[in-house]
DNA sequence: ATGCCTAACAGGGTTAGA
């Protein structure tokens, strides 16, 4: 089973991306951020016909995040509890119930994060409000580690975890995405039990997830990786494979980030 | 090299991204 996470800035302008890819690699559950649209504008009924169950947690001109699915979806919970203040659409979670033919393991859990950027680590507002989240997500992650079940949350992090996830580690040096601050924040989130399942497969790979879209970063390949699928023990236990699908940044209007994939053998 | 593209909103220039 393929579970894929993908910051597609903007659904509208990325909707013929994301039919022609949910066609052709037919991932079972797709975690999308920056959706920028309201609810009532999400192409709902477009990737409903191929077969996806959709929620959606969206907002107006900013952030936004779904999980698209193949499999039925219960338990869906918008924004991350004790962040009930913060206004900003940046998590859902839902179970999706695996057929019995599927899997005698039943359900797993997922979700999809857009963790803020952070813009610079002197911003007296935006660097705090990246840390609070992390903070509060954080806690709520211990909440659903705490189930023991099947548990894959997937999303744009805003954090490249290691020098080999950055493709100049000196010209990144002090960012909001390779900020010690922020480092500490995913290495919690490890300790706690949550597995980066890419690095799992794939221990030293420098591949990376997304690439500015200024001055030729793709054709460079002078990019980051920054979007992660982080496995409960119980998932990363299934894990059997993850890969980075590159072709889609390639592509004419394509977004900044492209999608990372898992594959659990439930 | 801190605005090199892109998107939303709006109907031009600002905000935000990472």
């Amino acid at each position: 089973m393929k579970i894929a996470t993908w910051n597609v800035n903007s659904a509208k302008v990325r909707l013929p991306h994301l039919l022609e890819w949910l066609k052709r690699d037919a991932p079972k559950i797709v975690l999308l951020q920056e959706i920028k649209c309201v609810d009532e504008a999400f192409p709902a009924i477009e990737i409903g016909d191929l077969g996806y169950n959709v929620v959606t947690h969206g907002q107006k001109t900013y952030n936004g995040v779904a999980i698209l699915s193949r499999y039925p979806l219960d338990d869906v919970r918008r924004g991350v509890p004790g962040n009930e203040d913060d206004p900003q659409a940046r998590y859902i979670e839902a179970v999706a119930s695996l057929p019995p033919n599927i899997s005698k393991t039943g359900a797993v859990r997922v979700a999809s994060v857009y963790v803020p950027n952070g813009s610079t680590a002197d911003d007296p507002d935006k660097f705090p409000y990246k840390l609070r989240f992390l903070e509060r997500f954080t806690v709520h992650m211990k909440t659903l580690l705490s189930y023991d079940e099947m548990l894959a949350v997937g999303g744009d992090y805003n954090i490249a975890p290691a020098d080999k996830d950055v493709f100049s580690p000196k010209a990144w040096e002090g960012s909001v995405l390779t900020h010690d601050e922020v480092r500490r924040a995913f290495r919690r989130l490890q300790n706690l039990g949550l597995l980066d399942a890419f690095r799992l497969v794939h221990p030293e790979l420098e591949i990376f997830s997304w690439w500015d879209y200024r001055a030729g970063a793709f054709d460079r390949n002078e990019g980051l990786r920054i979007d992660h699928v982080l496995l409960s023990p119980q998932a990363a236990d299934k894990l059997t494979a993850a890969f980075i699908e590159t072709s889609l940044r390639a592509k004419e209007r394509a977004s900044d980030h492209t999608p990372v994939i898992v594959e659990l053998a439930v």
